[in-house]
DNA sequence: CGGATCGAC
DNA sequence: CTATGTCGATCCG
């Protein structure tokens, strides 16, 4: 409390005050004036944890205060000036960049909570009230905010305030219900408004202002509907009363019916003798109608006059050249009014003049007083002090100043848009049983996953928040490799937080007041493509639908088919051969033309469809068993545990040998290439085993273009592990210690893999005959693979890109393979794959800075991820 | 990346 | 009688 006398003039209780809202000193004199409030606020709020941890934050920011201070003494003049000098730069490129073509709108409900709750309870009509529970309030009607009563103000203080005041409990279904009849009117305006929340919007009318302007009159006509507002509101609705629409005084054009239709009820309607009974029903109608303009503000009126015709609620509306002028005007004039800054930059600067910064979104109240300590109140000091501010903030929030200071912002409701993250959190009464938090997490992301799967989002990083009894919140979050969106997969990773949190405090338990769970870092549509598949998918490649069905109940179930049906899992091979048949297709067409469009391995087959087609068809059969990955025999086991066990001794038995080949190797990279002969024999003898015969001819023809190969082993071996050793330094090695992982992890697995490419390869023969006749086209060599012509006319450099596009498939193909139901086996290789996956993780998504994890911890993150899917462990 | 903090409603 | 929320974005180390 003390160390705040240090910082200029800010006392302490100003920042907490200010936190319960009351400086704005607007107490009128049916409640309490701002002294009182002040007092009653403390009495009940002093003394307690909440009191004690809202002191702790203010100190921390006068701290912060207190730096940033130090900081602009040690300044010198010479900084200062050349940060003049840049900030002037940016100001007079933003000046020339500015748009005023804009019309931007913002429309506000008035105390939107509170009002629906007024308007379907006319007994509240008159009273204080409150929408909320005991422990917190949502909102609160004009006549409470008299007494101090506020948005996110607990009830019980509230209650201190105004003893008389009415709290209602959210009726959240009724708002959105109002929310959507609003929205149906915004809609008409501009079809891509942004809502923010259930009771603002921003509106860009500047095309439909245009189209507007030719608009005959009737179009812009409409009947008053009384009968409407008896129903919603009051019986009793005096005319002037019932639409303020000649109050807006404000306004600079305060004539609401520019082209003089306006009629009063003051006029006698149905009085006079003078009129038949059907002039006199016309000229009622008349009466009860109203035009609006072509203006910008009669258009707003006009959407606030349908607004309140058909909800029976009030909004408040700005209009302006961007979004956050907009937002700035509607504040103006609430409630149940509207303002207008003229597009043009005097307007424009004499609004923004004297403004209080507070009053800008975007700052609050740390924001504020840190602002204050630097002398700045309103929005010139602002831009005067741009230069210290320059040097004292970050770059987004300095220019974030000028650009408010300049008045600019943004017009583009898009980009607003799009969310980063998505979370749910709990408050409740002391919760320390470790049972009762993990149940408790376990809630949280099953909630958590429903509204992520609503929207079709997957997101890496997963945060758990914890707030204790004294009010201090921690965070813990945790980046996973692939993307989470289901209850087990977000709960297995925030389990694991929980327990360290709890284990960190042992033998205390945790006391908690407030639970919740993140999940941000969403893949991006071009990530969402090589999402990975399950190990379901694995088993049973082609046929995602039938295999759901092994699993009933599960909830991997829905996770499964979801994500089949969002995105195609499009795999390398799939992908590779799409376009190689559509590039065929267009060389029947083309005849040897167009070389250059065959380069463009995009293509709009559907290669799901494929897949089913040429490997749905085979398993048929088999549609309601599984076969190992291991010895590939079907088994009979309806459970994935029975099926587990037995892969797990299919590993025990056979996977032992190679391990201990490879951990002898010292250097990983030079034997990344190679496959021990029994591992090669293995592999091969599967393929047979899986009746790949035709498969392996594939790859035997792959010899025509080198012509040194004579059996299929070797032909095989080709393919698959081709040795050269200069290929270190570049994304050779890549794949070079990718193979070596192969080896490590599972030549099982690889084998599979291969033995689907070649039944791949298979399908496409139709159309391409061999290799041969299709690796060289009009004397070119192309490559079977990613079907991009080579340079070279040298078959064995030819064969080596082959062999590299081959692994780079196989690579990533493997990245989804990867998931092995024996988490055992895996973390004995934990180390290699490890690696691999590291490998991917650091150079995944855009040249964003990535934190190094060992190879380790990426294993388990990983699979801490993928087996909680699946019934292992 | 992880943690804390800020701002809006 | 008790009793201070929920969400997303951004900053800092």
């Amino acid at each position: 409390m003390d160390s705040t006398k240090k910082v200029g003039n800010t006392s302490d209780d100003d920042g907490f005050l200010l936190r319960m809202g009351l400086n704005d000193n607007k107490a009128g004199m049916q409640g309490l004036d701002k002294e009182k409030i002040n007092k009653i606020i403390m009495e009940a709020t002093k003394g307690s944890r909440f009191y004690e941890n809202e002191l702790k934050k203010d100190q921390q920011v006068n701290q912060r205060i207190e730096k940033m201070m130090q900081l602009k003494d040690k300044m010198t003049s010479q900084q200062l000036l050349k940060a003049q000098l840049q900030a002037d730069k940016l100001a007079l490129e933003l000046e020339e960049s500015r748009d005023l073509s804009c019309t931007i709108v913002h429309i506000d409900m008035d105390a939107f909570y509170a009002a629906v709750e007024m308007r379907d309870n006319p007994e509240l009509k008159e009273k204080p009230i409150a929408v909320g529970s005991m422990s917190m309030l949502s909102t609160s009607n004009y006549h409470a905010r008299r007494f101090g009563v506020r948005a996110a103000m607990p009830g019980f203080i509230a209650k201190r305030l105004c003893p008389h005041l009415t709290i209602v409990p959210l009726n959240f279904k009724k708002y959105e219900e109002v929310s959507k009849e609003v929205r149906e009117i915004l809609a008409e305006y501009d079809p891509s408004f942004m809502p923010i929340g259930l009771d603002e919007a921003y509106l860009n009318i500047t095309e439909y202002l245009e189209e507007r302007q030719n608009w005959p009159e009737d179009k812009r006509s409409y009947f008053i509907k009384r009968e409407n507002i008896a129903k919603n509101g009051k019986q009793d609705i005096t005319a002037p009363d019932e639409l303020k629409l000649n109050e807006d005084a404000h306004s600079s054009s305060p004539i609401l019916f520019e082209d003089n239709t306006s009629i009063t009820e003051e006029q006698p309607v149905a009085t006079s003798h003078l009129y038949t009974e059907e002039q006199r029903d016309q000229f009622t109608q008349l009466l009860n109608s109203v035009v609006f303009g072509t203006s910008a503000e009669e258009v707003v009126k006009e959407i606030r006059f349908r607004i309140e015709q058909k909800t029976g609620l009030t909004a408040s509306a700005g209009i302006a050249p961007n979004m956050t002028l907009a937002k700035m005007c509607s504040d103006q004039n609430k409630p149940n009014g509207q303002f207008r800054i003229s597009p043009d930059r005097q307007s424009v600067m004499d609004f923004i003049k004297d403004l209080p910064i507070r009053k800008v979104p975007g700052i609050g109240k740390v924001t504020e007083k840190m602002l204050k300590a630097l002398g700045i109140l309103t929005c010139t000091e602002l831009y005067q002090q741009r230069a210290l501010l320059s040097l004292l903030f970050s770059e987004t929030s300095w220019h974030n100043f000028l650009d408010v200071s300049l008045g600019l912002g943004s017009t583009d409701l898009e980009k607003y848009g799009e969310r980063k993250s998505m979370s749910t959190e709990r408050t409740f009464s002391e919760i320390n049983t470790a049972e009762e938090q993990y149940s408790l997490c376990q809630e949280l992301c099953r909630d958590l996953a429903q509204d992520l799967q609503k929207e079709g989002l997957k997101g890496k990083t997963v945060t758990l928040k914890l707030k204790n009894v004294n009010f201090e919140v921690k965070t813990r979050a945790s980046t996973v490799l692939s993307a989470v969106s289901t209850e087990e997969e977000i709960f297995a990773v925030a389990k694991d937080m929980l327990r360290t949190e709890i284990d960190g405090v042992a033998p205390h338990p945790l006391r908690l007041r407030l639970m919740g769970i993140r999940v941000s870092g969403f893949l991006n549509e071009e990530e969402k493509k090589y999402q990975q598949r399950s190990i379901i998918n694995f088993l049973k490649p082609g046929k995602p639908a039938n295999a759901s069905l092994l699993q009933p109940g599960k909830s991997s179930h829905e996770h499964f088919t979801k994500a089949s049906e969002t995105s195609h899992r499009e795999s390398f091979f799939d992908k590779k051969r799409a376009a190689r048949q559509q590039s065929n297709q267009e060389l029947l067409i083309n005849k040897p033309a167009n070389k250059q469009n065959s380069h463009d391995i995009k293509s709009s087959v559907n290669p799901m469809e494929e897949t089913n087609n040429a490997i749905g068809s085979e398993n048929l059969n088999e549609c309601h068993s599984l076969t190992c990955p291991v010895c590939f025999e079907e088994q009979r086991e309806s459970d994935l545990e029975a099926l587990n066990r037995h892969i797990d001794k299919c590993l025990n038995g056979t996977l032992l040998k190679d391990n201990a080949e490879i951990s002898t190797s010292k250097n990983s990279w030079e034997n990344a290439y190679h496959f021990s002969p029994d591992s090669k024999k293995k592999i091969f003898e599967m393929c047979q085993k899986n009746k790949m015969n035709k498969a392996v001819d594939t790859a035997q023809s792959t010899k025509v273009a080198d012509n040194s190969t004579s059996s299929s082993t070797e032909a095989f071996h080709k393919v698959v592990a081709n040795t050269s050793k200069e290929r270190e330094h570049s994304l050779l090695s890549e794949t070079a210690s990718n193979m070596c992982l192969e080896q490590n992890f599972s030549s099982k697995i690889i084998s599979l893999e291969n033995a689907e490419h070649f039944e791949k390869s298979e399908c496409t023969q139709e159309t391409q005959p061999s290799y041969s006749s299709g690796a060289i086209r009009d004397n070119v060599l192309v490559c079977p693979i990613c079907n991009v012509e080579q340079k070279t006319t040298d078959l064995s450099l030819f064969n080596r890109h082959v062999d590299v596009c081959l692994n780079k498939g196989i690579i990533q193909e493997l990245t989804e393979q990867i998931v092995c139901p024996v988490k055992s086996q895996i973390m004995e290789n934990s180390k290699s794959v490890g690696e691999y996956l590291r490998h991917q993780y650091m150079n995944s998504t855009t040249g964003t800075k990535r934190y190094d994890r060992s190879p380790q911890a990426c294993m388990y993150l990983y699979l801490k991820v993928k087996l909680a899917n699946y019934s292992v462990l």
